[in-house]
DNA sequence: AAACCGAACAACCGCGTCCGA
DNA sequence: CTCGGACGCGGTTGTTCGGTT
């Protein structure tokens, strides 16, 4: 009797989720807002640790998530995520609206770990493995960076400047005008403080992007008819 | 039909970082 | 400045499910 605060912790649930505890779950926070993790479980009569409580709704309950089989262009962005950033799953996850740095990671280690080697490629360093690999045919070659933004994505600035380097994209503005003018080119996250770019308008000459000026909000890129070209350089 | 095995997915654990007292 | 609690991240383990023998 008596014992040690941490005693408590026996009479927490483990193991997988009931529809009964995520419903609960869900009605607390939908109502409330998360709050406090730690005392997430007490308000919302679950027999759970906060940690516990904090990883479910993030991984599975968030409205927002996209849940389902990763696309191939989904899986492509992981694997040039992966290749600059390594195993920063919540960076990478920060490149791919609607999928958790979780998922991200079971779908590396179950599925494109296995697919990279069959390309005779090291999924950790993500150069050739030697043994004659370069005779070998690419099953599924990565699609050319520009085609990653064939649609509007919403992308991290550390993930931009990344993935973006040496690399020309066009780009759109939310509310369809000026990138610059209409105020919409921002960023989330910190600016990347080792990355210089450029915006180049319609045959002007480049104008330096100053990154510490855009550090909220999101960009938007397309591959569709827009004038303004973005070169992120080294 | 049952047992086995591997792949995929879900959740936990430990540790580092941040922040307020 | 130090300490402790909360949070977030990445590694690892556990569970489930489908295919094969």
């Amino acid at each position: 009797m008596g014992g040690p605060s941490w005693c408590h912790k026996e009479k927490l649930r483990k193991g997988l989720w009931s529809p009964e505890e995520d419903a609960k779950l869900i009605d607390y926070i939908t109502r409330h807002g998360h709050g406090c993790w730690s005392s997430v479980p007490k308000l919302a009569g679950l027999q759970r640790c906060g940690k516990s409580c904090r990883l479910r709704w993030i991984n599975y309950l968030r409205p927002d998530l996209k849940r389902g089989t990763f696309s191939q262009k989904e899986e492509d962005l992981i694997i040039h995520l992966h290749e600059s950033l390594g195993n920063k799953w919540s960076q990478i996850a920060a490149g791919l609206p609607g999928r958790t740095d979780n998922e991200i990671k079971n779908y590396w280690n179950s599925c494109v770990k296995k697919k990279l080697k069959q390309r005779g490629v090291d999924p950790s360093t993500h150069i050739p493995l030697d043994g004659g690999s370069e005779d070998k045919q690419d099953p599924s070659p990565l699609l050319p960076a520009k085609e990653l933004f064939a649609e509007p994505l919403h992308h991290d600035p550390l993930w931009l400047a990344h993935n973006a380097v040496g690399s020309e994209f066009e780009l759109q503005s939310s509310n369809g005008g000026n990138l610059l003018d209409g105020g919409v080119l921002q960023w989330t996250g910190l600016p990347p403080p080792d990355k210089a770019a450029q915006i180049q308008f319609d045959g002007g000459e480049p104008e330096d992007l100053k990154w510490s000026e855009y550090i909220t909000g999101s960009i938007s890129m397309s591959a569709s008819s827009w004038h303004e070209s973005l070169l992120i350089q080294k």
